[in-house]
DNA sequence: GAGTTTAATGAATGACTATTCAGTATACTA
DNA sequence: TAGTATACTGAATAGTCATTCATTAAACTC
């Protein structure tokens, strides 16, 4: 029998979570309903998962590794941080636009409880702000934008900024691609930012 | 005994339910922990409210329906759109930051579910988006902000950001005053409307 | 291929709680 | 004050579901 190691029926747990509480809500979504599509019993997800709230934390885990990841290697390839900055945004509004029941995930059914956006915001969300932060620093010394920033402040406006544009896309029936709006996006934000 | 159309019961219980959702979230509340702080049976609840997520939504309308009716005479207060929008983020700031428990409730506690959200944005969230989309016309119109801008995407970025502040001021346990950023906020704000 | 270990199953359990409603209390009416 | 209408009560109901665990199946070992 496959080992537990192997991690193969875990990602199948994990991927038919996105599906169900993308499509029921996290609430509205029971653990059978998750095993049904997942084509495992109910209580093989407990072999897996402590208990349902635990799928919750490893779904986010999964999905912010990735992007957090892949925003280090854009910020790594842009020099100047006008160029790191539109990499950044780029890739924010490609990545949630590239899965609509992630996107509800991560825009909705992750934002439950006082609770959990705690530890979001204590982990995940704090790493991707910092990343931001440094930009900004980088920014003001290279002297392209505003001297007198606020760098803590300008991450969370910029982070605001594409959050909103992220739930907006999520709630609205409209199919227009959520990244063909980095360009107004990046206007408002150097201009936010000083930048001549 | 009292009518039931004076109110004061059933603002008793809405009362009773902002801090009790507010200190243990919408889903652990209990209606029977809302009628307890109310004094009331629980049976009374039901006749006030049909159900229990009415009660969230009851609140939500009460906020909300003060928010935007303050936000109204703040914008007809101001005469350019840099006046009126100054008194926006300085009232948006102040009214979340006036009560913290109210606070969770709108940042948190109403996002529960796609459901509930889609309600707000077609709804309240909606409306204020308006306002602050007519302010950015006038702006325009006034040559006082740039000429490119879409005051469609231009109102959500502001919104945005008025957002991230609140809920980044509702997580953090630092006692700073929301307010004391509306001037970082207004010149992040201002740059990205292209005022000069 | 007998024996052992590990994984998976799914029916049963147990706890929880929104909602109901028969009964009680209070206020109004004449 | 008797009678009626309205408001309130809280114990009982009814349904839901996360979680457990005795049992079965599969894989591995030598």
């Amino acid at each position: 029998m496959a080992r537990i190691s192997d991690g193969t029926k875990r990602e199948a747990i994990l991927d038919a979570a996105v599906v169900e509480i993308a499509r029921h809500g996290y609430h509205q979504t029971t653990v059978a309903m998750i095993a049904r599509r997942a084509g495992v019993a109910d209580g093989t997800i407990y072999l897996y998962f402590s208990n349902k709230e635990e799928i919750l934390f490893s779904l986010f885990e999964r999905a912010m590794g990735r992007f957090i990841s892949e925003g280090r290697t854009e910020v790594d390839q842009g020099a100047s941080a006008t160029e790191k900055l539109s990499r950044i945004v780029e890739l924010h509004l490609t990545l949630v636009g590239r899965d609509r029941d992630l996107a509800i995930i991560s825009q909705v059914e992750l934002r439950h409880s006082l609770h959990f956006m705690d530890q979001l915001s204590r982990n995940q969300v704090g790493e991707y702000l910092a990343i931001l932060g440094q930009v900004v620093v980088q920014g003001m010394e290279e002297g392209n934008f505003r001297a007198d920033l606020d760098p803590v402040f300008a991450a969370k406006a910029i982070f605001g900024v594409l959050d909103e544009m992220a739930t907006d896309w999520v709630l609205s029936r409209k199919n227009k691609r959520l990244e063909s709006q980095a360009g107004s996006a990046l206007d408002f934000l150097f201009g936010g930012l000083g930048v001549s």
